[in-house]
DNA sequence: TCTTGTCCGGTTTTT
DNA sequence: CCGGACAAGA
């Protein structure tokens, strides 16, 4: 189908024959299978330089979608070095920051004001807060943060107040919580995340030439880690692809191509449907679709446990990952006696590895939850390891930025009432929890802002309130024509901000930070040309550098003839190449890009992360830690068969990080909450092949106790093992090197031929030292594995190792 | 009004 | 254990 002239372009080469049929894909919709470490995001830029190189498109025709700014970024970085084209105008990007350019071309009929800012989640749940104390919600019954996942919940599925099915009196109250934070929201011109979303959807659902112009533009929409796609998402994709029920028609010579990978999918707890794979298959008659399963990253070992494990679930569209790099090293599986003893032996095996000339960043360590990061975290400090920790607090949401952040606001919209309760008394000036209530009643009242119901508050307290909006007053004034740089650093100096971190003691971090944000605005509006970014370009710019890519060899031009917009063919309004001030743009900027958290991150170190923050992300060496049931498998889904399917793709979204060596760790015990648990392994291990796996931990350790001999008397290793390792760890670091898990290896003891028989029997009463009486419930395993479910009178439910834990039948 | 102590609760995360 | 959220003193 196409020539020897296309297919030795340069773009193409080095493609495997599966990654050139995808990206020289004919103009249809296509579903591309892409495992992981098979090169999906190389394809999906290979295709778009490959369109516009050879004119089947204009760089105004693409709509390319991904997830997170920095796949955009990446995604925009390899086009732009691919081919010289200027890729500023070109629909790139985030579904949060796409629909963001599009509702500021279409403000007003998106029924917004021209300034809208949007709401981060902090934001957001302030503003519900704020809204369940005007309306007197019982904050017992109905959590602010549960409201807030409701909310956005629905926003997901696309749905308004109205359409929210409610049958009982408590989902009918929270509806109407929806619906009064929706009218709040109106009223205060802000827009949270799924706003953003619903209201573009909305607005092209609606309004049939805006509609009908964004079909007709965009020829080729592509769409990056599909798996995580929401319903609402989906819906607005099929809308801007004329799939919609009342489409007039569905993009002829247009194409969607959708890229995912199921067994990636971790997100359905935000609202991700795996499902919108098939309902694309189905819905827009996908009749290419293509797999790739050839591996580039990791090793022979690495992958077979990868495909073991995802082999177990149930709902697969089906794929196996292969490589041609050979077996590489054996999985290192290590079991140790307490999560200080696990860290120990990761320091250890870190020291080991840079010795080895293994770079630290070339070192990841995953875990399934935060928390688990921190035991890890004073091991490295200890032994001086430099280290890098993701998750957290990022720029753009520290306290003292979005202090300055919420002044700024108030200066383009001063109705913005989470913006002002966040700073009216601070830095503190006098207006305490009394005045603000008194000023929301007056507000609430008559209707108004907060601002507009400053000048109703009597006395002293009206004084003041005065007193501060007369000072943003002032500020608005002496910005205007301002540079962004000037405005901040005005705003940083009269709203007392800087002022009251110098002669905070402990301020000069949050000075350096307030420092950083003047920096950001600088290289924001010099890199970015302050939002050009964030609003559409005039349609006679789409164009731009076409001209600069070759001409087509003769082929099929139908596509970019399409195209190619007319300006005729316009409503000359239907996109405004209206300018936005420098601000709006860069706290549209701020919110919608929480930037990075970590200024040292080219440093050489260690990588901490979570498990869901490291998708995307590959290193030689990785570490998973902390697999045992109940930790990774979490706990609160072990109790539903999708739960654990989202743990396992879990687990293989981090084997498959690895690209030549993967540790696997899990302990006997660890600290949570404060206390001690004793887990059993994770029950992954049972669906990872044994060939592939080397056990580096002797595994005769753990021990089956005087189980079985008659007096139902047994002992473990004993419970204040964790509590001396504590204070080893507490007092001299880890000076021991195997000292903890010696501690808790236990005595050898004779093989038990007759392993289950640990004497317990569900009902048996029991006692535990810490725990004192309780009744077993339940009892799984044998042997080393045997644990026992026991309801403890004073302490609850808890499953305990038999083989570890101290118990007495009574 | 602002600071200090007690209580509670506690996945995963991006936008 | 550890942070956030609220209730009592300066």
């Amino acid at each position: 189908m196409f020539s020897d002239a296309v297919s030795s372009s340069p773009l193409l080469q080095n493609l495997n024959p599966e990654q050139l049929a995808a990206v020289t894909l004919p103009a249809t919709h296509a579903l591309i299978l892409a495992g992981a470490g098979s090169g999906k995001t190389r394809v999906l830029t290979t295709r778009i330089a490959w369109l516009l190189q050879n004119g089947y498109v204009s760089p105004g025709g693409i709509l390319a979608v991904t997830f997170t700014n920095k796949a955009a970024k990446e995604m925009l970085t390899r086009l732009s070095s691919m081919l010289p084209i200027n890729v500023r105008g070109m629909w790139i990007g985030t579904f949060h920051g796409l629909c963001n350019r599009f509702l500021r071309a279409h403000y007003k009929l998106a029924n917004l004001p021209s300034t809208f800012q949007i709401l981060d989640t902090q934001d957001q749940l302030s503003a519900i807060k704020r809204l369940c104390k005007q309306f007197g919600i019982d904050d017992e019954r109905f959590p602010p943060k549960d409201l807030m996942r409701f909310i956005a919940g629905c926003k997901e599925d696309g749905l308004r107040a109205k359409d929210v099915p409610a049958h009982d009196e408590n989902s009918r109250k929270k509806v109407e919580i929806y619906d009064l934070y929706e009218q709040q929201c109106q009223r205060e011109g802000v827009v949270d995340f799924g706003e953003l979303m619903l209201r573009s959807y909305e607005l092209l659902r609606d309004n049939a030439p805006i509609r009908e112009h964004y079909q007709r533009r965009f020829r080729h929409i592509l769409i990056d880690e599909f798996q995580d796609t929401n319903k609402l998402q989906y819906a607005w994709i099929k809308m801007l692809a004329g799939q919609g029920a009342d489409a007039m028609e569905s993009m002829p010579g247009g194409s969607v191509v959708a890229v995912g990978d199921d067994d990636q999918s971790i997100y359905a707890f935000r609202g991700a449907r795996v499902g919108n794979m098939a309902d694309f298959v189905r819905e827009f008659n996908v009749t290419h679709q293509i797999k790739l399963e050839r591996n580039y990253r990791s090793f022979g070992n690495i992958l077979d446990s990868a495909n073991a494990l995802i082999s177990h679930n149930t709902q697969r569209l089906g794929k196996n990952l292969s490589t041609e790099a050979g077996p590489g090293e054996p999985v290192r599986v290590y079991e140790s006696a307490s999560d200080f003893a696990e860290a120990q032996w990761f320091v250890d095996e870190v020291r080991q590895l840079v010795r080895d000339g293994t770079e630290r960043k070339e070192i990841a360590l995953l875990y399934r939850s935060n928390a688990q990061s921190r035991v890890m975290e004073s091991a490295l400090f200890n032994a001086s390891i430099p280290y890098r920790v993701y998750g957290g607090l990022r720029f753009f949401e520290r306290a003292e930025i979005k202090h300055a952040l919420a002044y700024l606001r108030l200066l383009d919209n001063p109705h913005d009432d989470t913006s002002f309760m966040r700073v009216v008394n601070f830095p503190p000036r006098g207006i305490g929890a009394r005045t603000i209530e008194q000023l929301q009643d007056i507000s609430n009242a008559s209707g108004c802002s907060l601002h507009d119901g400053v000048s109703a508050v009597p006395g002293k307290a009206g004084a003041n309130l005065g007193a501060f909006v007369a000072k943003l007053d002032v500020m608005r004034e002496q910005t205007a024509g301002c540079t962004l740089r000037e405005i901040i650093e005005l705003v940083l100096k009269h709203s007392g901000l800087e002022e009251h971190y110098k002669t905070d003691k402990d301020g000069q971090d949050r000075l350096e930070n307030l420092a950083e944000l003047v920096n950001a605005a600088e290289a924001f509006v010099s890199q970015e040309g302050f939002g050009r970014d964030a609003v559409a370009l005039p349609v006679d710019e789409l164009g731009v550098n076409l001209s600069q890519s070759p001409a087509s060899q003769g082929l099929d031009m139908s596509a970019a003839v399409l195209d190619k917009p007319s300006p005729e063919q316009l409503a000359p309004d239907l996109e405004t190449g209206e300018t936005l001030s420098p601000l709006v743009a860069f706290l549209t900027h701020a919110a919608l890009e929480s930037g990075d958290n970590q200024a040292q991150a080219g440093q050489d170190a260690v990588q901490l992360m979570t498990v869901h923050s490291s998708k995307g992300l590959e290193f030689d060496c990785v570490f998973i830690t902390g697999l045992e049931d109940g930790i990774f498998p979490h706990e609160n889904a072990l109790n539903d068969a999708g739960g654990i399917e989202e743990e396992r793709r879990l687990m293989y979204v981090a084997i498959t990080r690895a690209r030549k060596r993967l540790y696997l760790s899990h302990s006997q015990t660890r600290m949570l909450h404060g206390q001690t648990r004793y887990n059993l392994k994770s029950r992954f291990f049972d669906e990872l092949p044994e060939s592939a796996l080397k056990w580096i931990t002797p595994r005769n350790r753990g021990f089956a106790s005087g189980l079985g001999s008659g007096s139902g008397n047994w002992s473990g290793a004993s419970n204040s093992g964790s509590g001396g390792a504590r204070g080893d760890w507490a007092g001299s670091g880890f000076h021991s090197k195997s000292g903890n898990a010696e501690r808790f290896a236990s005595p050898p003891v004779p093989a038990q031929k007759s392993a289950p028989s640990h004497g317990l029997k569900s009902g048996m009463k029991v006692f535990h030292a810490k725990f004192g009486e309780g009744k077993v419930q339940m009892l799984e395993g044998t042997g080393d594995d045997a644990r026992a479910q026991i309801n403890f009178t004073r302490h609850g439910v808890k499953w305990l190792a038999l083989s570890v834990a101290k118990l007495t039948v009574i």
